[in-house]
DNA sequence: ACGATGATGAAC
DNA sequence: TTCATCATCGTA
């Protein structure tokens, strides 16, 4: 099944979990979910969102279900979907597929860029995210901080960090 | 431990 | 127009 867009029209903390056991899927492959993170917002420091709408980040202020792709370092696309309602600035980013850990690995290897951005997480679009029946319960989940946020002050200890441990 | 490499956003 | 910053990764 195709998660529709009511599937990420919540909190981006139940959406990053939710994520680990899905499947982003392309015309050529097909990819379990293995590592997300958490962008929650106008208050975390961590999140693009919270310096203000922006070029960039209108993404993040728009509908959920949709991707947001920027460039990071001048080399690395990074791959999120946008969460919550619409005018709240959230997003989970994707660091982890198998056979393509990091967030920069994997979109290299799908070769998946900017031409994304903006559009909706829907078969139109080329690449979306299914559930294809896995389970994944609370005990396969493991929480760290953030990589890279050290910046962002309390919330660079927060545990907005999934990493799906078995199956 | 560090450099590659360029878009973004804020300052000027 | 300039400049610091950056949700990374491969090499050392």
């Amino acid at each position: 099944m195709i998660l529709p867009q009511s599937f990420f029209a919540r909190s981006v903390l139940e959406v990053a979990p939710d994520l680990l056991g899905k499947y982003l899927v392309t015309s050529t492959g097909v990819y379990m979910i293995t590592e997300t993170e958490a962008y929650d917002g106008p208050e975390d420091k961590a999140c693009h969102g919270s310096r203000g709408l922006t070029e960039r980040t209108k993404i993040m202020f728009g509908p959920s279900g949709h991707w947001y792709v920027y460039l990071i370092y001048g080399m690395y696309w990074m791959l999120n979907v946008t969460t919550n309602e619409e005018g709240y600035p959230a997003a989970v980013l994707i660091r982890g597929i198998e056979s393509y850990d990091g967030p920069g690995k994997l979109t290299k290897g799908l070769g998946i860029d900017k031409t994304v951005n903006g559009l909706p997480s829907s078969e139109a679009t080329g690449l979306w995210i299914e559930d294809r029946g896995v389970v994944v319960t609370k005990d396969q989940i493991e929480r760290t901080p953030r990589i890279g946020v050290e910046y962002a002050d309390e919330w660079a200890s927060k545990l907005y960090r999934y990493i799906l441990t078995s199956t």
